[in-house]
Order: structure tokens, then sequence, then C-alpha cells
DNA sequence: TACAAAAGCTGACAATTGTCATTGTTTCCC
DNA sequence: GGGAAACAATGACAATTGTCAGCTTTTGTA
């Protein structure tokens, strides 16, 4: 089974903590490996030539990163940075390319992992095209609810700033501000500080299709 | 030399003839296998839950359809139109599974046109989500004369719909028009019917920058 | 614990973009 | 060549979103 292979490959590599905030690699880097997520979460971003920063993706346990510039032989086009301490293993550009070489099923399996990752990709630029602000912000919401989870007192796990918020949701940081506090006033969430939760998951998702 | 065997791959198979408005595949579809592009132009798009229609990519000599799909085991996640008559061949999924299996340097290539369709994706979004309508449409008036070039007086060679237009750069239609008007009274481009040409390219270029 | 720095919030306003309605023009086909 | 259908263009207006400036709260740490 190439998922067990996939584990055997990255189960025999080094193991590295990175804490929340650590950046793993930047844009326009040279990687000479992949990082597998063993634990934790990263985002992936990309800053804009007006100097913005976009948050172009999450990873979180079982997903790789890196792989899509090994594989194309060029620097990193995202930057990597830890949002909640994290456990990864490093796997160098010499094992991949020999696995790559020599079994199939990896490779296969690799073309699976970045057909996911166009697919999302696909839809996270139909969503940023035709979305508005609200809908997306309530999609956002929903993600970080549905993947990563809740507290005990039902606050997000991952808690992203408000600036992170709005790098996610594409916009403004004042603009997402001033949307969570609608969606704080209509019910929808709730808010402590910086901590979020999801109240009206349902509405929420209401809101993110219409 | 993995590109020649693609090359034989496809030149193994069946030739097929695709006109103009003509439709390859739609979103949602199982698809049997891949077509390779031989000749002539296609858009690949997808629909929101709005209704509106969004184009992801436009696909020309040499590029694959279908692959993201095949790979994963998925319906298609994009619809393909020709916009200009085209000529394809068809791959089968066995055949293209077979020579997965059996070939590494074939599963790294395809690896390879995936990365590159991956990065693609990625910029697009955070111009989707950084750049202004106006930038938007300069880069894409820049992309098409670029990329397949001129007529004889000038013109765009693909001639999109005013339409069509306003789904690559994700914008209403009319937006698209009245922009498309002020390039023209800006001498930046030139028009005459549905056509247009591209005048100042140093220019568009400052412009889809800042 | 206090205090500075960072993060969050709000108001006012401007710019961008979308929508709806209508008219003019081109293209295509019989 | 004429007419219908598709496409392009424009005006008026509304909604969304961004920007700038200033203020308040939270957070981390000395």
């Amino acid at each position: 089974m190439s998922k067990e292979e996939l584990k055997s490959v990255s189960d025999s590599k080094i193991i590295k903590k990175v804490k929340k905030g650590e950046i793993l690699f930047k844009e326009g880097e040279h990687l000479n490996g992949v990082y597998c997520v063993k634990d934790g979460v990263s985002m992936l971003s990309k800053l804009s030539a007006n100097g913005k920063n976009q948050i172009v993706k999450m990873a979180t346990k079982g997903e790789l990163l890196g792989q899509r510039s090994l594989v194309a032989e060029e620097q990193a086009n995202l930057s990597a940075k830890a949002v909640a301490d994290m456990e990864v293993c490093f796997i160098s550009k010499e094992h991949i390319a020999n696995t790559l070489q020599n079994n199939p099923d990896f490779a296969v399996e690799v073309l699976r992992h970045m057909a996911h990752d166009l697919k999302a990709a696909d839809e996270g630029f139909v969503n940023m095209s035709q979305k508005t602000v609200k809908q997306r912000l309530a999609a956002t919401f929903l993600y970080l609810h549905q993947t990563f989870g809740t507290d005990s007192e039902g606050f997000l796990i991952i808690s992203l700033s408000r600036e992170d918020i709005a790098d996610v949701v594409g916009t403004a940081t004042e603009s997402a501000i001033r949307m969570i506090s609608d969606f704080k006033k209509q019910g929808l969430i709730k808010t402590s500080g910086k901590r979020i939760g999801v109240l009206e998951e349902k509405k929420l998702e209401a809101l993110s299709e219409a």
C-alpha cells in the first residue's frame, strides 16, 4: 500500500520540532527536501507585489510541505510558518528522487496529493473571484472549526490574529475586524480577546454560500 | 527522455478535431482518459455557486486536459471548451495508468506538469485577491498577446468575447467593457468590433503591476 | 504588577466594483 | 441583403471594500 510506504519513508527520517510562529522556509528559498507534518499546523503564504501577504493554505498532520518545489526543481513559491507547535520530519531531496524512480506507487501517491492540492487551489481561486468578503470569512471560520476543532470553552483551537484571518480571507484587516464584529452581533460567533468560537454553524454555512 | 516518451504515448492515440466553441468535457463528468492538445486553444472554467463562470486557465499545444481528475480518480472539476479550432489526441485511462506504473520518468513528467499548474494556480489565487480589476485586465491582455500573438493587423489571434474576458479577469461584463473603453481612450489598446489589439505593451505591464 | 508594544476596534470617507436598465452595433444565417 | 440574435456600450445608482487616523484593549515580560 502506498500510504504505508509513505509512512515508512517518513518514519525513517529526522524529526524536528517547530514552535508556533517559527518559519520552516520562505518563498524564494531553495529546498533540499520536503517536510512531512507529523503534528501541528502550518500556514503557507505568498507575498504579493504590493507587499500584502496572502495565506494560500493550511497544512496539517499527514501533509507534505515543499513537494511542489522539489518536483518542479524550483525555488519555493510559498512561505511556510507554524501556527501551532509542530513536529515535522524532513525527507531529503535524494531520498525522494530515489523513491520516485523506484517505487511507482509512491509516485502515484505524490501525484494524488498534488491533484488534491490543485483542485483545492482552483476552488479557492473561484471563491476568491466570486464570493464576497463576508462569504469568504464565514467559510474561513467553518474551515477552522471543522478542521481543527474547538477547546473546552468552544473557542477555535487554531487561533489566528485578525490580521492572519484577513490574510486568509484576502481582505484588509479592518474589513475583517468589522465583519467579525457583525458576526458577533448577529450571534453567529463569540469572541473573547483574540479568541473566536463558532456558535451557529448552519447559519454560517448558509452565509458562506449565499 | 520523458518528453519524447510523452510524445510517443500521445502519438499512438486517436486524433480528434474540436471546433471553436465546442465542449470537450464538463465539470462533474467522469473522464475515461486525458486529452493532449496538439493544436488550438482550450479554456478551462468552473461554475461558481452564484451561476457565474470563472475561466481558470487556458491550455494550448503540448498541454494535457483532464490529468488531474484522472490521477485523483475523481470527476472533472473544470469544464473544457475550445476557443480556437483544436486538434487533440485522446489517451485512455488504462494506457495512462499502465504507463504511470511502468515508467517512472513518465510519472515524474506528469508530476512536473502538475507542479507547474499548481504554482500557476497559487499565483492566480494571489493575484485575484490582491490585484484590482484594472491590473488583472491589463495582465490578461498581455497574456493573450504574448502567448498567442497577433494577426496581420495587430489584433489578438485569440479573440474572446467581452463576457469571456470578464470571466478570465473575474469581474462583471460591464466592468470589463468599461475598462476596455478606458484602455482604448488611453491608447493602450485598439479595438474593432470584438477584436482587440495591444498597442502599448510596456504601459500595460506597468499598469498590471501597480 | 506595571508598562510598553502589539493587537484590536471604530469612524469617516473615498475608491472600486457590481447591478439594472436601456440603447447601439455587429455578426451570423437564411 | 435583411433581419434576428448575440454582443457591446453607456448611464445612473447602490453596495462592497479599502484607507487613514485615532483610540482602546490585550498581552507579554521586565
